[in-house]
DNA sequence: TGCGTTTTTAATGTCAGACTTTTAATTGTC
DNA sequence: GACAATTAAAAGTCTGACATTAAAAACGCA
């Protein structure tokens, strides 16, 4: 393997292309032992601080290990759903946070994925999941919960909701959806949301869990859809009616 | 900002988990400028390489870009929906690869993904979207196109498929499902694949969905996905029978 | 004054070489 | 044979230097 000095990238980013291209392509495989830091930086003709920083690169996607001490080195990793999960939910976060997607694009994907998991949940929930729900409704039926209490509640419920397909595909494309979208959606939604609604809801999510009626999970989801999108709808206006009365007042002044 | 030099990580590991937690908190925002590295490392007590190691585990994950030169230094990117797309694509990819999840459950979950769409792609796709799809199944009776060539123009139908929804959320989350899953499934069923079988379900979806006709095309994406599964069953049936057929030959020797 | 050119400067990118720490294999001893 | 000491290989870190880049500032000229 070596480099090609005269593109438009640096050294270190060249190596690891090369090396992430290598495991992509299956050249490299799980658990193979990578070159040591010196051997690497002999064959792409660079210094072991450029090296290195290439490996950070491909450590910081979780493609490869390190492992200090004699025949330790860099191993091609395992990528685990654990590891892709946190991926997905820091990438999906910093997606929605730095683009303002309108609320309502981002409500309507999160309850279609979700909705998708319908089928499969009705057939497959295990007593287990159902109680987990269960109890977070209890849990969010409780007076003195905090907001913060809240919404760990309703991610617990969600995904408890999205396991209970038993599709661990799903469950990893779904972590973005339920783990990063719905905090930011009760950060926006807490002012205005009435949770009696919401428990009255999520109950009836888990009656029809309960009962393995696919089509009523999908009505139940689609309900607590449009409840959400009509709660941002209502603090958007709220939030206009604001601006305008400060603005008419301006005007007076 | 220091850094635990008693933690269980790397100096490196350390900063660049500090940084990126600002970043996601929203202490630092887009655009923002992070401090020089020679101002850094005397921040958080290190050296240059060893902070210059950190940066670069951010810029893996597209959360900084620098800049040389006078007033340059490392940069809050906005992450764009094709950073993201792309990140999403290999860490699926390497997903599926890694861990050998059973055909069935990914292909459930890709067709279960992919027919979320169906009722915003019913009601919004374009003339244009529709014209995609219909010349993609025309490249496709082409009697002398190869498999790459197949391959490549199924993503691209079930790509215009997505985003004939018309939300840039679900076309990032499905980016995964499509574009990492199809070509590992086409890799599967190539030899035993029907491609007039196939073509004439690419057309019901797209009839169905010249017709905005939600349920038709979700009777259609599901008919697709079934006949996907049988074909990978009828695989793994002959590849079963090939090693019954060694195994008993070598009995006999 | 205004515009184009040159110089300066503040950054990142790269390098060489040394030292520290960790860890597993090896060797030695009882 | 089991346990302890030694050794060696590798990552992790540091120092200090030089190369390259690009923007800002200074300069010269009309």
């Amino acid at each position: 393997m070596k480099i090609d000095p005269t593109k438009n990238a640096d050294y270190s980013a060249q190596i690891a292309k090369a090396i992430r291209d290598a495991i992509i392509s299956g050249q490299l495989n799980v658990n193979d032992r990578l070159p040591s830091e010196a051997e690497l930086a002999e064959q792409f003709e660079v210094s072991r601080p450029t090296v290195r920083e290439a490996l950070k690169r491909l450590a910081a996607q979780s493609l490869i290990r390190t492992q200090r001490g004699a025949f330790g080195g860099a191993f091609i990793n395992q990528i685990s759903y654990e590891e892709a999960h946190s991926q997905q939910i820091t990438t999906s976060t910093l997606l929605l946070s730095m683009n303002d997607v309108s609320f309502d694009v981002a409500c309507e994907a999160r309850f279609a994925l979700e909705r998708s998991c319908a089928p499969f949940a009705a057939q497959r929930r295990t007593a287990d999941q159902l109680a987990t729900m269960r109890a977070e409704i209890h849990r969010q039926t409780q007076p003195g919960l905090s907001d913060e209490g809240w919404c760990a509640s309703d991610v617990t419920f969600h995904r408890a909701l999205v396991e209970s397909a038993h599709n661990v595909i799903l469950s990893y494309q779904l972590a973005g959806a339920v783990e990063a979208m719905q905090p930011l959606m009760n950060m926006i939604t807490f002012t205005a949301r009435n949770r009696e609604k919401i428990i009255s809801l999520h109950t009836d999510i888990a009656d029809a869990l309960e009962q393995r009626n696919q089509k009523q999970i999908e009505h139940a989801l689609l309900a607590l859809s449009d409840y959400t999108k009509n709660l941002a709808d209502n603090v958007f206006a709220a939030k206009q009616k604001i601006k305008a009365d400060s603005d008419s007042q301006k005007a007076q002044a």
